[in-house]
DNA sequence: ACACTCATGTTACCGCTAGTAACAAGTAGT
DNA sequence: ACTACTTGTTACTAGCGGTAACATGAGTGT
């Protein structure tokens, strides 16, 4: 007979619960979409609210133990993607199907980790204003899309190139900007001049390190 | 005396009201955060909420009018931008510095358009839980900036650099993904291939349309 | 055997939100 | 005067996140 400490019993019996606590909240998530209520997750752990708060604080708690298991699982297949032995731009190329294989095969974790505030059924309501508010960025992609279809010439095929292109300066210039705003590391316009070299190939223009593998 | 008919003063009347009213909301927005509630925005405006309902149909409309304007003014300025008459390097720089500026100046207006869900005063609650969570992007964006950092020889002040890339790339990957999700256009491997070329300095290497001014 | 501790679980509530129904009042047209 | 319409109100609903207070049951010290 082994001798266990009560508290380690504990212990581990409450880790135990939490995780079948997420799992539950994971299945209410994934079903009803990120607004899924407290009472709904707690309904589907067959429990009732307070012991959720108990295990989480709040519902931001349980929301940010639910991102961190899949975003630490994405990170593994990424970090796999980009420690593969191949040549540099192999890598690149696995690093982006690694991520989209991620986000097409689960759509609706993906939905949860980077649009947790939406909620969706818009039960056949029309509204008369703002029909085209499409989201900032989506407007901002499209457009710029235009602008690049129609000044450069990208080859056969290149309306469809462009629209990626576009949509894909647009995230660059958000989620950099979105970096920059909040810790500003450096003057605007050097952050400016970066990512203008970024886009001008400066990536491929750069010479490996000479003590790692080469990115 | 000139003849109005009745239906024209109302409705020029009734867009005044809601030029009004959008003034308001945008004060109490710009003040209190995207999540200010609609009893606060209809105080500020003076009047009480079924008054906002009339004319919004629900929050959401609200907020979309509102991001409208503001999504309209940010535009007119990034188009000039990408309209001026300066070689296509400059011009690019120019519409980075644009956006750049503008949600350096307005930060709230750009909080506000592209985090309509955030909610601050966490009111000194420390969660033992996720507090390592930062949000998915976040996460990757340092990943991704310290495998550049550490694999490619950037010269000088090359951490700073590889943060600014790690952050724009994973941006570029997000966003073309948001995309290419909604929309299918092709295939992802072909997706994957259009943002490789992207980071690989095909922009740069893009020859000027015959037809046009160069981008 | 008995009290103590402590985690687990409950019910019943609070304050707040978005959204709505019902009603009052002023104003123009007939 | 009667109708039609807009503007405004008060008073309500249902549901949310979150919490206080209480019940219960298992292991431990005396």
């Amino acid at each position: 007979m082994v001798e266990t400490s009560q508290r380690e019993d504990q212990q581990r019996a409450a880790r135990a619960r939490r995780k079948e606590l997420l799992e539950a909240a994971d299945r209410v998530v994934m079903r009803d979409g990120p607004g899924a209520s407290m009472n709904a997750i707690a309904a589907e752990a067959g429990i009732t609210k307070p012991i959720l708060y108990r295990h989480f604080g709040d519902k931001g708690g349980l929301y940010r133990a639910l991102a961190v298991r899949h975003t630490d699982a994405l990170l593994d297949g990424l970090r796999a993607a980009l420690d593969s032995p191949v040549p540099r731009r192999d890598r690149v190329e696995a690093t982006l199907d690694t991520y989209l294989v991620a986000i097409e095969t689960r759509p609706q974790v993906y939905r949860f980790l980077m649009h947790p505030a939406d909620e969706e059924q818009p039960s056949e309501q029309g509204f008369d204003v703002g029909r085209h508010s499409a989201p900032l960025l989506r407007r901002l992609g499209e457009e710029l899309a235009e602008v690049i279809a129609e000044r450069v010439d990208l080859g056969p095929g290149g309306e469809q190139l462009a629209r990626a292109w576009g949509h894909g300066i647009v995230g660059m210039m958000h989620a950099a900007g979105d970096w920059w705003l909040r810790e500003r590391p450096f003057p605007r316009a050097e952050l400016v001049r970066h990512l203008a070299d970024l886009l001008w190939g400066r990536l491929a223009a750069a010479g490996d390190r000479l003590d790692g593998p080469g990115f």
